[in-house]
RNA sequence: GGCCCCUUGGUCAAGCGGUUAAGACACCGCCCUUUCACGGCGGUAACAUGGGUUCGAUUCCCAUAGGGGUCACCA
């Protein structure tokens, strides 16, 4: 049988990155076994709709990489279609298909009509809680004859359709990440399956997709490990085969604690915007949770999906560690195709003003060749104006005490303005010749070592520090170098 | 509180009865580099606790403790 696999969120309008390493591992498992891997949407909560949710979801799973096979995608024009015979696929286009199943549960007597009001149930849930009893619905409705609730449902009376839950009924789950798993029915109430504005629930609706989409891996976060035996028993009660479960761990902050939009960047969308590159988030996310065999851990997409197993995902959460994410980051950063990474950062670096919209084109050169000295130190990309402070402006500042130091000695202004005329006298300005004119000013002047690269590296960037000193000044160019060299000629040294 | 899940260094993690208990990130040294970084080499650092089972437990079982999840007409 092949392997169909599904991932179902709902629309909440941003993607948190632990839905995306769900769908990543739904992704890797389907593309493992030559399966399919399905996205649903799961917007029966009319009250929690968001504007341009699907749309986002769509752009960050498209930005990760992580395609899905059958479901929802935009066409060339940004038109929203569908991909897959198994449609539609999302759960407000399908409202019509689970009445008949709502009716057939009533009819064999699985579920009923309660009648009961957001008030009673509200009443009883605090009276139970007073009483230290933490128990769901109360079963008021559930032995009601069947034809007098149909009276009051013609009669017009509000109700929602409840699931009929065995009452001591062993459920034993085979997960294919925490192995087997015993559960009892008496530990759920009877759920709701449809709701009073006629929608089904998530438990109605997830059953009824599932199957009628051939769906038979269901990968999930382990927040529903819970309702799992409801599940169980609804395939049960129709007659049908239950998918195998797999239930992820939680990704966790350094609390400990379920990661959440009040502790920082926890959403796809924040990730793209601070710049990194999806293949390092897509590895890295990959890691927490699941470890392949062997050493290796930098690894491609299709590297993943030949190695991925849920024999090796773990059974507990993983702390999202950004530091390692950064790591990553920059690895991958390090080995990015310069074209593409200066695309990257020309929106940082006209936001902040170093380059206008305008210069951007007769820029990118400059930019590119900074952008190319700074890889090496950059974690992500939103870092990168940072890093044009060595470029730009033709003054100046000193770091710290020490660049005081180096730039007050008494060669330095010999030395500079012997080094400025030998940077005149270069014809292509680049590192190499840069570098001559170093040579050169090392036998005219008679300073080498660290008193001529130090001093001039502070002389001219104010840091002790930095990128290579023949980048930056080829980078600078002659102009920019002479500049900087009166500047502190007239202003820093003594 | 009930039910369920989890527990190896600061973090991600390997390990699936006998190991000097891998590796990676971070941290700290050293080397390289006329700076910093990169890179190379090395180092600090862990089996939650208590009982069993066994010739032998990090590995199996049971408690305890700690952490997490869940108990909606939300998913």
């Amino acid at each position: 049988m092949s392997v169909r696999v599904r991932f179902a969120p709902s629309p909440t309008g941003y993607v948190h990155i632990g839905s995306l390493r769900t769908a990543l591992y739904d992704y890797l498992y389907a593309k493992k076994h030559g399966g399919q891997y399905v996205l649903r949407i799961e917007d029966t909560d009319r009250t929690r709709l968001v504007e341009d949710a699907l749309d986002n979801l769509l752009d960050a799973m498209k930005w990760a990489g992580v395609m899905h096979d059958e479901g929802p995608v935009k066409d060339e024009n940004g038109e929203m279609v569908e991909l897959g015979e198994k449609g539609p696929y999302v759960q407000s286009d399908r409202l019509d298909i689970y009445r008949p199943y709502v009716d057939q549960l009533i009819e064999q007597g699985d579920a009923y009509y309660c009648f009961c009001s957001k008030e009673r149930l509200d009443t009883v849930r605090e009276e139970n809680k007073a009483k230290g009893i933490f128990s769901g619905y109360d079963g008021h409705c559930r032995d009601l004859p069947l034809d007098e609730a149909k009276k009051r449902v013609e009669a017009g009376e509000s109700y929602v359709v409840r699931l009929k839950l065995p009452e001591d009924k062993e459920i034993v789950i085979d997960d294919m990440v925490r192995g087997r798993v015993v559960m009892n029915t008496a530990d759920s109430d009877d759920q709701v399956l449809l709701k009073a504005d006629g929608f089904p629930t998530y438990h109605m609706a997830v059953i009824v997709d599932d199957h009628l989409m051939g769906i038979t891996h269901i990968i999930r976060g382990e927040e529903w490990l819970p309702s799992t035996p409801k599940h169980v028993v609804l395939y049960d009660m129709f007659g049908w085969d239950a998918p195998r479960y797999a239930h992820l761990p939680n990704i966790l902050n350094s609390e400990k604690k379920k990661l959440s939009k009040r502790h920082g960047d926890v959403s796809v969308e924040d990730f793209k915007k601070k710049g990194y590159l999806p293949e390092a988030l897509v590895n890295f996310l990959a890691l927490v949770g699941w470890s392949p065999e062997g050493d290796q851990e930098i690894m491609t997409m299709q590297e993943m999906i030949e190695k991925f197993s849920f024999d090796r995902v773990s059974k507990s959460g993983g702390v999202f560690d950004v530091q390692k994410l950064n790591w990553m980051n920059n690895h991958y950063i390090k080995e990015a195709d310069l074209d593409r990474l200066t695309d990257m950062a020309m929106p940082y670096v006209v936001e902040a003003g170093l380059v206008s919209e305008e210069e951007a084109d007769s820029k990118r050169e400059w930019v590119s060749r900074i952008v190319d000295l700074s890889r090496e130190y950059l974690e992500y990309m939103a870092q990168i104006p940072s890093h044009f402070e060595l470029f730009t402006g033709d003054e100046v500042k000193l770091e710290d005490d020490q660049a005081q130091e180096m730039v007050e000695m008494e060669h330095v202004p010999s030395m500079l303005n012997i080094l400025k005329a030998q940077l005149s006298a270069v014809e292509t300005f680049d590192a190499p010749s840069v570098k001559k004119a170093f040579k050169a000013t090392q036998k005219e002047s008679g300073v080498k070592g660290k008193n001529l690269f130090m001093c001039t590296r502070v002389a001219l960037t104010g840091a002790v520090h930095g990128p290579d000193l023949m980048e930056i000044i080829s980078i600078l160019g002659r102009d920019g170098a002479e500049k900087r060299i009166d500047f502190t000629l007239e202003n820093l040294c003594k």
